[in-house]
DNA sequence: GAGGCGTGGGA
DNA sequence: TTCCCAAGCCT
């Protein structure tokens, strides 16, 4: 064989090394040589699915701090955990969360199953997490594909089949990698490299631990990797939304189906949200027969699948007025135990706004 | 297997 | 502005 064409292996022992030297340290994360709480871990790693460290942090410290235990979690009403996850988004990970803390509790002692197949059966644990948690909490030679994973593997062994396609393969070429010792630190290495140093763009190949076997890298095709297809863009849909204020300082609000989108949080009044939503007939769909005054700036949101735009409509009524079946009024004072997500957060702040009186100048 | 499911930040 | 995303899961 060519001298020239030769790569080294790459070796579960030279990442490990660089983790010692640069792991990051994470609130979730123990010092070596500790043992994590399967509980925090857990906690900590659905949270971390398809959201930043940055945007989970605050969240899991004042989670942790509310709920201690996966007891305490169980035993709490959804419409507070739900609250606590408000504003972090895709909500079926806080009733998977629940739901799996009173699994925990009531079928397994209040321990968390040690096992792959045992947390894979848990409710909001997939592939994924599954591994992780097993990996991490357990020290059990696991497999842990995320995002990151996929992306130093795809570069490391240059995998030209596209993404979720290649799953397999990247997941055998993990098995083969993993070490006997320390797997669990060998699943956070795996993700600390692809964070930081393996990065989408701009990879620091020139300090990586596996930039001489990486074959991705010796072709300076990097950042080709992962192959994916690109995913279409959605369709804009329009609604209206009604922010209606007692003279009592109260709002009307309602809670969402438990189902699909934003399911089981707090909302304003809407209409459908529709493509073809015609704003003129937006009356139609208030949840209370009054004069509307409708604001000229609609409110814009990017949910992952589609834009909404939604024209916000003010009304203020009596005090004595009754809540429409379905819906309650809030008073000021309780709206921040409302679980709003921040859609709705937004809306309910440019109605606010809106019904104040006017300032002079600031 | 492809689509539903949030949000805020960076390039 | 626009795009892409960031430690995926469920149906």
């Amino acid at each position: 064989m060519p001298l020239a064409t030769r790569q080294p292996a790459a070796k579960a022992a030279d990442l490990l090394a660089w983790y010692d030297r640069h792991r990051r340290s994470l609130p979730w994360r123990v010092l070596p040589g500790e043992r994590p709480d399967p509980y925090r871990v857990w906690a900590s790693e659905i949270m971390l699915q398809q959201t930043t460290i940055t945007a989970v942090k605050p969240y899991f410290e004042r989670f942790m701090a509310r709920f201690p235990t996966v007891e305490a979690l169980a035993a709490a009403p959804s419409e507070e955990v739900m609250q606590a996850w408000a504003g972090l988004g895709y909500y079926s990970r806080a009733r998977n969360l629940h739901a799996c803390a009173k699994a925990v509790t009531a079928s397994h002692g209040g321990r968390f199953p040690d096992t792959e197949a045992g947390l894979r059966a848990l409710p909001g644990i997939g592939a994924y997490t599954a591994g992780a948690v097993a990996a991490i909490a357990f020290d059990r030679p696991a497999a842990a594909v995320d995002g990151n994973v996929e992306r130093v593997m795809t570069r490391l062994f240059a995998i030209e089949a596209a993404l979720p396609g290649a799953k397999p393969v990247i997941r055998e070429h993990v098995l083969a990698l993993l070490p006997m010792a320390r797997p669990g630190d060998f699943a956070q290495a795996l993700m600390d490299l692809g964070a930081t140093i393996c990065t989408p763009r701009n990879p620091a190949c020139g300090i990586c631990p596996w930039r001489e076997p990486c074959r991705a890298r010796t072709a300076g095709t990097q950042e080709s990797y992962p192959r994916k297809a690109a995913k279409k863009a959605g369709v804009t849909r329009y609604g209206a939304a009604f922010v209606l204020l007692r003279e009592d300082g109260a709002l009307l609000v309602r809670t969402r189906p438990n189902k699909g989108l934003l399911g089981g949080m707090a909302e304003v009044p809407t209409s459908d949200w529709r493509a073809d939503y015609e704003l003129d007939g937006a009356a139609q769909d208030a949840p209370f027969v009054t004069r509307w005054r409708k604001l000229g700036t609609p409110v814009r949101h990017v949910f992952t699948h589609f834009p909404l735009e939604l024209t916000v409509l003010v009304a203020k009524a009596p005090a004595t007025s009754q809540a429409p079946l379905g819906m309650r009024f809030t008073p000021r004072g309780k709206l921040r135990d409302e679980p709003f997500p921040s859609l709705m957060l937004k809306v309910v702040e440019a109605g606010l706004a809106a019904l104040r009186p006017p300032s002079s100048a600031p």
